[in-house]
DNA sequence: ACCATTTGACCAAT
DNA sequence: ATTGGTCAAATGGT
């Protein structure tokens, strides 16, 4: 209930990761068959454009900018990686969430009464990308049923590419650029893939360091070198919901 | 024949 | 030894 007293310490991780959850609860409504206006498809693509954003931006908010020195810790630092740029949500549409993945295996997982199951970017293969999720249903057996779905590190691909930062200054309202047929790409942002993961989105980054500078959570100076620091947010609010909207 | 999922084997970390 | 994540061969659908 009423638990304001820490409101302050809420971090805007949190409030991304609701205002995520919600939009994601929206969208399962909308999509569900017993919807009477039907939306259309422009409703969806704005929705996706919107998770798509805020995804994003919970995605920057934990990773570290660019390890610069990749030094001899590169070996081990992979999975590192994968746990710092890693954010779980609770939801009830696992699988509506503007890209598309490719399942590449499946466990049971200890205490949970379902098993988890895998998957990676679908254009993984030929774009390089790494982008990684989980999906796991949850054990609470309400109506719509829950899952928890963790990702990890950020799409690189090209569906990335024409992302909502960049299409979403409006007049690209009309389509659903799902098709994904068409071959020109615009701009030649990332071009090398390896450690594209921090090389290319440096801009939206930059953005979210300098709100995060501004509200005094870092220097200026050293941002990085630091890979336990204030990005190591956990997004696990998990035990901390229990009441809806 | 192609492609995505399934499934147990395998591996790294605990 | 146990657990979670990934691989890859087998499977099944089109």
């Amino acid at each position: 209930m009423a638990d304001y007293k820490d409101d302050f310490a809420v971090s805007a991780a949190d409030h991304l990761s609701k205002g995520y959850e919600r939009l994601t609860q929206l969208r399962a409504l909308l999509l569900s068959s017993s919807t009477e206006p039907q939306p259309t498809s422009l409703t969806i693509d704005l929705l996706d454009k919107s998770l798509f954003c805020l995804s994003n931006a919970l995605s920057q908010l934990k990773i570290s900018p660019r390890t610069s020195g990749a030094s001899s810790l590169d070996v081990h630092s992979n999975k590192r990686k994968r746990r710092l740029h890693s954010w779980t949500i609770t939801t009830t549409v696992p699988h509506f969430d503007g890209h598309e993945w490719r399942k590449y295996g499946q466990k049971r997982i200890h205490g949970a009464a379902f098993p988890r199951s895998y998957y990676k970017c679908a254009h993984g293969k030929e774009q390089g990308c790494l982008a990684t999720k989980t999906v796991q249903q949850l054990e609470s057996s309400a109506d719509p049923l829950q899952f928890e779905v963790s990702y990890s590190l950020r799409h690189t691909c090209k569906d990335m590419e024409a992302d909502p930062l960049l299409a979403m200054d409006s007049s690209t309202a009309t389509s659903l650029s799902l098709s994904g047929a068409q071959e020109a790409s615009p701009q030649p942002l990332l071009s090398d893939l390896q450690d594209a993961n921090y090389e290319a989105f440096s801009e939206p980054e930059s953005l979210m360091e300098a709100m995060l500078i501004e509200a005094g959570e870092l220097n200026a100076e050293q941002n990085m070198e630091q890979p336990f620091g204030v990005w190591d947010i956990d997004l696990e609010w998990a035990s901390s919901h229990g009441h809806d909207i």
